[in-house]
RNA sequence: CGGGGUGUAGCGCAGCCUGGUAGCGCGCCUGCUUUGGGAGCAGGAUGCCGGAGGUUCAAAUCCUCUCACCCCGACCA
């Protein structure tokens, strides 16, 4: 008698979007504010996860955290003339303080390459103070037109790594290694397989040198940038005269770096596991590993289930799983619905049928599933279950995208792979073509409401070729989709 | 900014055309019985009908203005 139903992702991919993220209780519409989000705390505890992952790669990857102001003069982004074209239609602009007229504006930091430039400039001085190497967690405001919860809301979480190093090379480097640190994050812990690539001019972030992207593929065939990291070159080094000597006595400009991920991850990681049922969640990030659900009748079955409950619990908290016993005043079949909508890897049922035998009965989240075990093994079980899940989610998704991709020689086919392809019916597609960087290609590839999402850095498609709308020569195929 | 839509109980909605002082489902509270896939029965609480003005004996309902949010298009981690 399910009342409250999931819209079925066959049905409508968005509705089903919403309604995952609503009954999984992660987040809701701000209402009053237009186009934000409250992130509730199961929301919230998966995001947590995710900073907890990444901020110890951050820290062994040499970087120490630090925090720069939430207001940005206006004059600053200014200063880098790419940087400013591409941010202004979307500042959140402050004008008045304390009841007076501001003498400068402040712009809401949309990102925070220019004031981090401007502080940049103060502490370096000689080659001896490079690299530097800092990372910020932080909110941004970006005006969004049209939102969408996690997958872009007008002001969002994230962070933001910015280096400064003596050469190119090096900067380069650095660039090269966070993409990787997202990448290996990204498949390693959310079980989210992603394309490591490079971005087109028109792609690419406002003031960089180049941006490289890990793109991922959701269920419904849609592209979803993850994660994007920049080599700057020595732009925002010259527009906030970030200058250094270097061995030779020399003066030059720094080469910075900048990279980040977002909140828009927890999106990413719905629209790869989770299915009609609700929330599916890798164990490496689910916030409650094992959820007990206690059945019983009488007072007497109910202390002896308690009883099993517990002792199951704390095996398996030993074991280094976060577990749940759901002691709530509630039907067992609503418990179950509960936690399956929230996407506990592992349920655990004991009832009286199983304290009779000593034996509780484990099902999973991801196959559905069920074994009974002897109560003492329940936990060693668990926590290997949480390993086969984990293996599992990946398996299942990187079969999805290799499903989902496909080699085009022409325009009419990439055309004719991506018709009909939209956010709510699905049937997205990665398409592997020949396509030249310039503006001629990429307006007509935006013709068909897809775009040229990256080129990736493993080229698994051939080589080189004609474009095909050009007939310029290129060195490899790059993926065109349709995007969040 | 163009096109469309919605504001009525915590949530989802009906009522509006044809004015007469507010209702349904879910949820919530209390009690009893229940409990291996969203429990049942009984009782109960909850509204400045988005805001302002007007018409009228009387406005959720008619008129004017306004605000907010949502959806569709152009920008985007």
């Amino acid at each position: 008698m399910g009342k409250k139903k999931i819209t079925p992702r066959e049905q409508d991919y968005a509705a089903w979007y919403q309604d995952v993220i609503r009954y999984g209780d992660l987040a809701e519409p701000a209402e009053v504010v237009k186009g934000c989000m409250v992130i509730k705390p199961h929301g919230y505890a998966i995001w947590e996860k995710i900073q907890a992952g990444l901020d110890k790669r951050f820290k062994e990857t040499g970087h120490k955290n630090a925090y720069f102001p939430i207001f940005i003069p206006e004059s600053f982004l200014k200063k880098e003339a790419e940087h400013v074209e591409g941010f202004s239609p979307e500042l959140a602009v402050v004008t008045i303080g304390g009841g007076k007229e501001l003498e400068e504006r402040y712009v809401i930091r949309p990102t925070s390459e220019t004031i981090i430039g401007h502080f940049f400039a103060k502490w370096i001085q000689s080659w001896r103070d490079l690299p530097l190497l800092i990372n910020q967690w932080a909110n941004v405001v970006r005006w969004e037109l049209r939102t969408r919860m996690f997958l872009r809301t007008s002001e969002f979480l994230w962070q933001e790594g910015h280096t400064a190093h003596a050469t190119h090379e090096e900067a380069l480097e650095e660039t090269l290694r966070m993409l990787e640190v997202y990448a290996e994050f990204a498949e390693g812990s959310m079980a989210m397989p992603v394309i490591r690539g490079v971005k087109t001019s028109a792609e690419k972030f406002a003031g960089a040198h180049k941006s490289y992207c890990i793109e991922a593929m959701m269920q419904n065939g849609y592209a979803l940038q993850a994660g994007t990291s920049h080599d700057l070159g020595q732009n925002f080094g010259k527009a906030f005269d970030v200058k250094f000597q270097n061995a030779e006595k020399q003066l030059d400009y720094v080469w910075q770096t900048s990279w980040g991920v977002s909140t828009r991850l927890v999106g990413g990681l719905i629209m790869t596991h989770s299915d009609d049922n609700g929330l599916v969640l890798p164990p490496k990030l689910a916030p409650v590993h094992l959820a007990i659900v206690p059945i019983w009748r009488s007072d007497d079955q109910r202390a002896a289930t308690l009883e099993a409950a517990e002792r199951v619990a704390s095996g398996a908290r030993d074991a280094g799983l976060s577990v749940e016993v759901d002691l709530r005043d509630q039907s067992p079949g609503a418990k179950f619905f509960h936690w399956e909508q929230r996407g506990v890897p592992v349920r655990v049922e004991i009832g009286p049928r199983d304290v009779e035998a000593g034996t509780a009965v484990a099902k999973r989240r991801d196959t559905g599933d069920k074994e009974t075990l002897p109560l003492d093994k329940i936990a060693p079980r668990a926590v290997e279950l949480m390993d086969e899940i984990q293996r599992g989610l990946f398996a299942a998704a990187q079969q999805r995208m290799q499903d989902n991709t496909i080699v085009a020689d022409s325009f009419d086919e990439v055309r004719a792979a991506l018709k009909g392809a939209t956010a709510e019916r699905g049937g997205g597609k990665f398409v592997m073509a020949h396509i030249a960087d310039d503006p001629e290609a990429d307006q007509k590839i935006r013709s068909i409401k897809a775009t040229v999402r990256c080129v990736p850095l493993e080229d698994k498609h051939g080589g080189g070729g004609k474009c095909i709308v050009t007939g310029k020569d290129v060195p490899a195929r790059s993926i065109i989709a349709k995007a969040y």
